[in-house]
Parts: structure tokens; sequence; C-alpha cells
DNA sequence: GGCAGTGATTGATCGAGGTTAAGGCGCTCT
DNA sequence: AGAGCGCCTTAACCTCGATCAATCACTGCC
């Protein structure tokens, strides 16, 4: 049995194949694995060729890194619908740059490099789009450094959660942690207990009010004068 | 009068324009301006509309962020021979992500994205060559994410010190620091005065001798051990 | 020469956030 | 229901690196 419905559908939709015509797209699918993954199951590890891309359907993945005593600081949660590992289909060395375990159980679809790289030659669209994605990432990361060593841990805190609002800010102001805390607070480089206490504290000072996973935040006006200053 | 001999050869050198036959060569040469900024001099501002990227061809260009409150952080020291911006041609929001200034006296090109990326077009080669390329800057910024959330000062400084040694080790085990200390410091997101002490207790400890801008590393067994724990 | 400007060093102090340790709270699994 | 486990929280303490401040070394300039 399949786990997926319309593979071309659901391809289609993502930007990275959209510029494919039919045919590319059946080769495309022809190809791709379909992968299960139970909760903290490894995916890849830093450092293994890499030879695969991958389309998360559903679940969490972590991609993270390891440092030698064992620490862990997780790059990112990658959330369903969001493809990965396809900047490294172009390094010199193509292993893979950091290790991915699923959160969750999770489902996704693994493509070969060296297929979407034959598919890329006969696209230039489909090219600058991976550039396009691939500068995006970049960019990313530089704010992400920005951040790391420009501004505090509280400031990365609130940051994270005024991104964590959904767009119609109107509608409401609670936020609901899909991800345990603890994984949360490594990504943005703090210790669960920082994590823990800047969480108090800002309640505290009627910023935020918390209740397990769901987050309120009253003050959005005093929210954002934190992140901007 | 030019301040470039010959500018054919010059880029072909340069893995973005290796791709490009003689025609295309001639299109971009004759689209690209030549710069001279002096030592202080803006070359642009984070923020600014992207509309060019730019190869360095002698001095020093600092790439850098400001927090709000005018704190500085180098991102990267750009020298001779390396290509800079060319990753934000992509960018949907096309503005630069950085400050760029111009360390010492320098002399550049800049070429217009516009006309670089009609060649793209053309030529699926050159696509590959700027993934390889961004694919390998995002593993680098991958890298300092690394190094600054897992790792420490002295650990940071011992592999910058162990990275600036030149390919023959046997050779020489002397550095000679081509750029400020202090501008040094930032890019490693450490504070001058920290940077001092640190290099002062790998002296004391007779991991280095320091003279000035001249460091020798005299214990590179020891060295290493730092940078690998 | 003297003097202002710039960068490096050194010492004293401070503080954000890490570390360690000890509960508490909500799960699931017998 | 109770035991066990994972995750979160709270509190006491500590450390690394930042901050503040003074001095020094070097360079260009009148």
């Amino acid at each position: 049995m399949t786990i997926i419905g319309d593979p071309a559908q659901l391809l289609r939709r993502n930007y990275l194949f959209s510029a494919l015509d039919d045919a590319q797209l059946r080769t495309v699918i022809a190809s791709m694995q379909e992968i299960s993954l139970d909760e903290g199951r490894i995916l890849f590890e830093h450092g293994q060729p890499a030879d695969k891309f991958f389309l998360l359907c559903e679940g969490q993945i972590k991609l993270y890194r390891l440092s030698e005593e064992g620490d862990e600081k997780v790059i990112e949660i990658v959330r369903p619908g969001q493809m990965f590992a396809e900047a490294v289909m172009f390094m010199s060395g193509k292993v893979y740059p950091v290790n991915a375990d699923a959160l969750v159980k999770s489902r996704l679809l693994a493509f070969p490099n060296a297929v979407y790289k034959d598919l890329l030659r006969n696209s230039v669209d489909a090219c600058f789009r991976l550039m396009a994605d691939m500068s995006q990432r970049l960019h990313q990361r530089l704010n992400e450094i920005d951040s790391l060593t420009l501004h505090n841990a509280t400031y990365r805190l609130v940051s994270y959660l005024l991104g964590e609002l959904p767009e119609d800010v109107l509608a409401s102001t609670e936020i609901v942690l899909t991800t345990p805390k603890h994984i949360i607070a490594s990504q943005l480089s703090i210790k669960p207990e920082t994590f823990s206490r800047i969480l108090t504290r800002l309640a505290r000072d009627g910023l935020i009010v918390v209740r397990g996973n769901s987050i309120v935040l009253s003050d959005l006006e005093r929210l954002r004068q934190v992140s901007e200053l």
C-alpha cells in the first residue's frame, strides 16, 4: 500500500518541482522512496554520504549537531511540507552536514540527488528556484548568527514566540508549542533551565501567560519592544 | 586608465565565470565596473537594494552586521580573489543582508546581477557552479553556528589560528595577522580584551609565542588537542 | 620634539546564563 | 492504583566572558 494519495499533486505544490513538466515529474515519482520513521529513529547522520534529499509529509524531523562531548544543538525542526537536505546536493564533499532524527512518528519522501540533478540540467527554471531557495536559507542562517552574537537569550526567546504567532494576529494571541520545550531551547541555544526562567520572568512582568504548552502573548506591544531593542 | 590588466584572464580563473564562452565573457566584461575604495569607505549597507555582486582584486572588505545599539559583528573578511554578495542575486527581497566597508584601500570589480542572470539562463553549468558555491557558504555558516553554540572562546580562537596556518605546515608555524586584532575578535564573537587575555594565557602555557602581529604556534600538538576537545 | 589618535594590554568587577541538585507534575504501563 | 519515567520547574551556586577603566605602544602630524 502507498502512504501517499496523489504524489503528482503533492509535488507540484512544492516549488522545487513546480517547474518540471509531466514527463519529468513522472521520472521523479518513479525514483522516489516512501519512508516511515518511528519516534526517535535516525534518518541520517552527520558525515554520512548524502545521496538523497527529503520532503516531510507528516511528523517532525529534528536537524542537529553534536559536539565532541555529546552536547546537542538543534539547528531546525522540519515541519510537514518542508524540504530539507536539498542544498547538500551540490556540496563537493557530499556528506550530510547535520544529524536528522524523527521527533515523532513521521512519513517522508526521499528523492535521489542524481535523478533530480539530471532534471535540473534540462530546466534552468528549476535551477533558479533552487538557487532562490538556497539563498533564502543562507539568509536565515545569517540572521541566526546575528541573533546569537548580537542579542541575548530573552530577545531570542521573544523573537521565537512572535514568529510563532499566526499571520492573523487579531484573532488570537495564543501559541501552542507542538515541540518539547527543551528542544525549542536547544534551537535557541538556551539551556532548559534558563528557558524556563525567562518564561517565568516574562509571565511575572505580565507580558505573557503560560499554562503548560500553551502561551498567551498578553502584551504584544511590550513583547515587540523587547524584540526590537 | 584601467586598473585591471587583463580582465578576461582574471575572470576565467574564477569558477563563477569559468563555464562561460568567449562571447558571454565579453558581455560580462562590457557590463562590469571597476571600483576603488579608500580605507574606511562604505561599499554597500544592510538593506540597500542589491543589484550587483563583487570580485575583490586588492585590499580587504569587511562584511558585518550592526545591532540596534550599534554593536558590530564581523561576518567575514573578504580577501583578494574572493567573490561576494553573489548569493544575494536570487533572494526574493534583493537587498544586501550585511554591510560592507573597505578595511584598507581596495580595488574591486562590480557585476550587475541582471547581466549575469541572463547568462546563467543559457548555462546550466554555470548554474551548477553557483549552486556549489552557495552550498559551500551554507555549510560554512552552519559550522559557525556550531562553533558559537557548542564551543567556547578559546576553542574558536585556536581553531582560527590553526585555520590560518599555510597548507605546508612543516615549513613554518608562524602566522602574521594581516587584520587588526579587534576585527578578528569580532569575527570570532569575542571582545578585544578577552581575545588579548586568551592569547596571553596560551602564551603563558607555552602553546604559542606572540610578538605583535606575529604569532608562532610552538606547540601544534596541544593546540590541536584544544580544538578537538 | 610633543601630542593627539588608535589599537592592544592588563586589572578589577559584574552579570547573564550555565551547572548542579532536588522536587513536582503528568504520562504510560503493569 | 501505584510505580516508573520523561519533562519541566525552582533554587543555590559558579564560571566565562563582558564591562569599565587605566595604561601602554605606536604612528602620523604640526
